[in-house]
DNA sequence: CTAATCCTTGACGCCGACGTCAAGGCAAAC
DNA sequence: GTTTGCCTTGACGTCGGCGTCAAGGATTAG
């Protein structure tokens, strides 16, 4: 198999597979014709390392799953540095989303002091001491 | 007061200012010697923009905010511009958070997938119908 | 034979929010 | 006077994960 087939069966770009042997993951045998040439067990290399990218993990974190696939292991989380990998994401997750989390609340938390804040105008100016907000438009009263 | 002072008292560096003015916020006038000068107002200028950012809001994403302290308003989110701003990002943080979220559950899945069969595994070899792991070591045993 | 489609290497582009360095001017302290 | 510390503009560097040419060689379809 050459380079654009593994990487449409990979889900990606002949470009990202050179990009992913340039950095060490995924070396490649070349045939006669200089063309590089891959088997299924690459495949499986290149799957490893979407999922985990599709995950949010960056390049080098996928490094020690597709060096456990390529010491023979039937999983590339078949390593303890595998698992590793796995929980400390797992607790930059929740780091990450805790974070968020709080952003969330205190953007909401703003949102809604603006808006009372804006009401709080609107019904000063529209009508101090008078009848509803709104009433003399009338559009809808038809 | 000049550049220093302003983003000391701003909590950012004089590189950020600049960068903001270059951007289009937070102008400044210039002294007779070529040296930018500001006041309180630009201070509450370069505090909106930082607060928001913290916040993780793009840097265009504060121009409304901006924009409606310049047009003399109390506070930067008395526009409907960044109220706007406000209810857009609190729909991203929720895509993000539920996004984060569902990969969070997937790598805590495949973390204890993969340490059950590391276990099933060394259950087999280690002990395969015998006595139970780690006991031939014997050394905390004392 | 030719055109179309693959492949090769090399190198620059991108994005955002600045950091960092260069070369020099202005100002205040000693 | 000179050192120190602020200021100026300009321009290149950073980070990750590729995208996008450019210029050419190999292979295959017709």
């Amino acid at each position: 198999m050459r380079i654009g087939e593994l990487a449409s069966r990979g889900g990606t770009t002949t470009r990202a597979v050179r990009y992913y042997e340039s950095r060490g993951l995924l070396p490649a045998r070349r045939a006669g014709n200089g063309y590089r040439t891959y088997d299924e067990d690459d495949l499986r290399l290149l799957r490893q390392i979407r999922t985990l990218q599709d995950f949010g993990f960056d390049l080098e974190e996928t490094r020690p799953f597709v060096e456990c696939l390529r010491a023979g292991h039937p999983e590339g989380d078949s390593c303890p540095a595998s698992l590793a990998v796995y929980r400390r994401k797992l607790g930059e997750l929740d780091a990450l989303i805790g974070d968020l989390t709080a952003v969330r609340a205190r953007v909401a938390e703003q949102l809604v002091r603006a808006e009372r804040a804006r009401d709080m105008l609107a019904a000063e100016a529209g009508a101090p001491d008078g009848p509803e907000p709104g009433c003399e438009l009338g559009g809808w009263q038809r």
